[in-house]
DNA sequence: ACGATTCGTTGGAACGTTCCAACACCCACG
DNA sequence: CGTGGGTGTTGGAACGTTCCAACGAATCGT
């Protein structure tokens, strides 16, 4: 027999009932030392392992979380996960992990499928869902969206930095230098692309600066392709929508031929470890931190259901790097 | 009542048999078209969800791959895990993902957990495991390891690119653009390191050239540490152990004020896709490919438990980029 | 007109747990 | 010496599905 040995086997095999076995094997301290062992040694020779669909089952609860990411490519989303799966261990969640990649529809597929699976609560590491889809699911489980703030739906919380006052410490920051010509690179048509979008525009407006903006996009081709349009606009400093497109706006400079910081400064925005090696400044949030509250706001909800809808905010703030202001590594030497 | 609808629940308003419901869901033909509708509209009003569990337990089937990822924080690995997911996805497999955060025992844990929820296999996307416990999983479970060969265990399959070979690659292309001071930054004490570290012993003795080696790591900081004490030896070309290395190492070599390649040539490994921006040389393998073909061997070997133990090698080149060579944005121009 | 076939439908068993009520036993207490 | 309370142990029900055998009704062929 090649079946996978069952409880009843283990009990079998140790002379006791089933009853017995499990509660054994849940460690219950009412189960005396001898059969316990016996069972524990039974357990052990035939190579058991509870399974855990019949058990939560039984018990009404899985003890998994569902987490979804919007893109797996970005170090950033990664790096928010890191976070959330920590806490989510630490409490005694299992994840349940899926990505829409960019797409709304196969982002409500994914997760459904997770609701299906019955996962206890909903981590939505940014998504693209409608407000009636993610009404839905919220209505359903318990649910926190990661990286921006959604108000007003029940059942759901949220987390997120400031993005509008993360953008105008950016100009700030830039304008500090000395910096006029600041050109913006969006990060395209989305939420977070405006917010960050409207705080370049308070912060040039409150330093009586022109705004100039430029299409671009949360990717690197985007950072590529709005920083060169930037530069032709005659921009000394770029502040790049997020890190990812920073990185993008990074190769066009070096395409140009210009220097950073001497030439052109650049600012990017969300605070990925990465650009550190890369000396680039950027409006860092505390990202696992961000997942980890996630993961806390969520295993609090799951235990009272009725609590209302809470908006946690992570501090934001600009890391100063080599790509604004004098060069690190000259400064060093 | 606040319950999760039932089948029974669903089959009671529709006006018929739990079984007939569940047919219906299911989408089989031989439910009349009447009866059909109106469970479908039942389903549909009460906001019901088949609860995946209960149909696990009696299918005898999760249709849900376990996978394990050595480290969230490198792209590369995420980059495998976007094929992996792509194609599980397609053929209808869910993926239950862990990490061990590289530590082997919190490695095994996570993995014992997938077991226990039933996973139908397991993709481990590098790992720490000792042979004894990759081999008590291989025999309970479909597996397959991504990133290096695995032999000789029954049940078990894997992919990876040739590391001895790709390292010579690399070797080959900084010999032929005129290179004799290579230094190799290791990735420390591991099987891929020491792969690498042989191709680069090898490849230097073709050349005629003396190895030079010196101790790194397979992160940001060991490629900055370990290019800084390359560069005390004179080094006019480094040959980093892996991307995140290599970036690490571009980090040390702004920071000592060299140029690239004007003053030191850099090339790193596994071909991540940021290195496109950075326009650093690596020496490439095909990452979402690997995890595709990961996802295949395995839906296979479930299929067919019995299919003897398979290696699949992927192709690995060098894509040759400004880092080694005439730099890029200067030749466009 | 009657058995055979098809069509649509149904109850029941099973999947592997957990947990509850109930039980047998033993010991201490009055 | 009976009673009361542990202490260990047990069978049974339940969780929400799927699937099989079996059913009645309608349709078919001869």
């Amino acid at each position: 027999m090649s079946r996978r040995p069952t409880l009843y086997d283990v009990a079998e095999r140790a002379g006791v009932s089933k009853s017995l076995a499990s509660l054994a094997l849940q460690g219950s301290p009412k189960v005396a030392p001898s059969s316990r062992d016996a069972i524990l040694a039974a357990a052990d020779e035939l190579g058991y392992r509870p399974n855990r669909t019949a058990s939560s089952l039984v018990r009404q609860r899985t003890s998994t979380i569902g987490v979804h990411i919007l893109d797996l490519h970005n170090p950033v989303f990664a790096e928010i996960l890191d976070g959330v799966q920590e806490r989510a261990r630490q409490r005694g969640y299992s994840t349940l992990l899926v990505t829409g990649n960019a797409d709304p529809s196969t982002e409500r597929t994914e997760i459904t499928g997770l609701l299906e699976s019955r996962v206890e609560g909903l981590v939505l590491i940014a998504h693209r869902l409608s407000d009636a889809d993610l009404e839905e699911f919220a209505r359903e489980v318990p649910t926190v969206v990661v990286t921006w703030r959604t108000d007003g739906v029940p059942g759901l919380d949220s987390v997120s930095g400031d993005d509008e006052h993360g953008a105008r410490l950016a100009v700030d920051h830039l304008a500090a230098l000395g910096h006029e010509r600041i050109v913006h690179v969006t990060g395209g048509d989305n939420r977070i692309a405006r917010e960050r979008r409207a705080g370049y525009e308070q912060g040039m407006a409150a330093h009586g600066l022109e705004p100039y903006v430029v299409d671009g996009s949360f990717t690197e081709s985007g950072g590529y392709a709005g920083a060169l349009t930037a530069l032709d606009a005659g921009a000394t400093a770029l502040f790049v929508a997020n890190d990812l497109a920073a990185i993008g706006a990074l190769a066009a400079l070096r395409d140009r031929g210009l220097r950073v910081p001497e030439d052109v400064a650049l600012v990017g925005y969300d605070g990925m470890r990465l650009l550190e090696s890369l000396d680039v400044t950027t409006v860092a949030q505390p990202l696992a931190e961000m997942g980890r509250v996630a993961a806390d706001l969520l295993t609090d909800r799951i235990a009272q259901p009725g609590r209302e809808s809470t908006y946690r905010r992570v501090e934001t703030r600009v890391v100063a790097r080599g790509s604004s202001g004098p060069r690190r590594g000259a400064a060093r030497r």
